[in-house]
DNA sequence: TACAAATCGTCATAAACTGACAATATGGAT
DNA sequence: ATCCATATTGTCAGTTTATGACGATTTGTA
């Protein structure tokens, strides 16, 4: 029944980083995206709600296998050490994309509007992930502010990692959690 | 030199706040907004560089007074301490515009738009906090993790205490702060 | 082949912004 | 009191993002 269906999606997708890339993502108009993946730009947002979502998407199989991981993981782990485990499970994704991510990663850092656009996608895993361990009878509160930790741990693990491929992304992110451990480590709560 | 400076921005503010609580976000238009406020839809966006900002801004003084809490504290305290003695100095303010803060917060919520926004201005806010660590001397490491944990049990603690509002924000904190370092608290790093 | 359904193109339109320039009000100097 | 410099606003034209309606085209299937 499609008519090119999913070739279009991506079409648009590569259009789109290519010229963010050679002109800025303000300076590049959805009617020059859609002219260049050879649709018109009512396609364009028959396939992405807006402008900066074009760029989102593909976090999708990362956000399952964060989700899985997090239900699957043994019963007794206390929450932190359920974490660390499902981010371990999803850093071989992100080793194959390496090089795909950090220019996408690179237009994003560049813009305010996607900046603000990948927060929110955050935002909504971080807001997964939290019910996905209440779902293991974790408390509420203990949740939210174990997977913040734990995400500003991860993110802090990736941005070090693409900085310095040439440790292992696993060692970063041991090390991110370690220093979290360290900063609670100076006597009990006040 | 000035025509009506400083009373046409609040007034824009206060048309909006009305406007967004009675018609939601996306149905209130900037025209509308500057029409109530007795001006043109040209007029608002000298003030404000685009619509979703008109809510915020009032976050300077809170700001103000975390960073200078921050640069102020005792040379020798750990990271967290400090964080947590800059949160407590800042609960005042809250407490004085809970009223107005509640009534903001419940259209920013209902609108995704807004929430995005939103998110924005509190990454802005913890970059700004964790360059303040640093200059104590804090790593860049252990700043990010620290801020970014910090910040998600004040927030817990904010809302926590807005539905709760018998006990005081100053016990909501401490118990966030409490359950974070409980966290940590079941052996050393993996 | 013919039918059904999903895309896609075209057109019209609203709303969010931006630049240019004129009009007006305000504070101070003469 | 008058005039001048300056800040603020109004007006207008235009671009860009986003949405609805409707017809045309392609594809999978009976």
């Amino acid at each position: 029944m499609p008519r090119n269906g999913e070739k279009v999606h991506r079409r648009l997708q590569g259009a789109a980083l290519e010229l963010f890339r050679a002109h800025g993502y303000d300076q590049t108009t959805v009617a020059e995206i859609a002219a260049l993946a050879g649709v018109t730009e009512r396609t364009f947002f028959r396939h992405f709600p807006d402008k900066r979502e074009i760029l989102f998407g593909g976090e999708a199989a990362m956000r399952a296998a964060l989700l899985g991981a997090i239900a699957s993981a043994p019963a007794d782990l206390a929450p932190l050490r359920v974490l660390l485990l499902a981010f371990r499970t999803v850093d071989t994704m992100l080793d194959d994309n390496r090089q795909f991510a950090a220019s996408r990663q690179e237009v994003i850092t560049a813009s305010p509007a996607l900046r603000e656009r990948e927060l929110s996608k955050v935002a909504a895993l971080i807001a997964a992930m939290t019910s996905a361990l209440e779902q293991r009878g974790v408390s509420a509160r203990l949740a939210t502010l174990a997977v913040q930790a734990g995400m500003a741990a991860f993110n802090h693990a990736v941005t070090a990692w693409t900085a310095n491929p040439a440790r292992t992304l696993h060692a970063h992110l041991v090390e991110a959690f370690a220093d979290l451990y360290a900063l609670f480590s100076e006597g009990a709560s006040p």
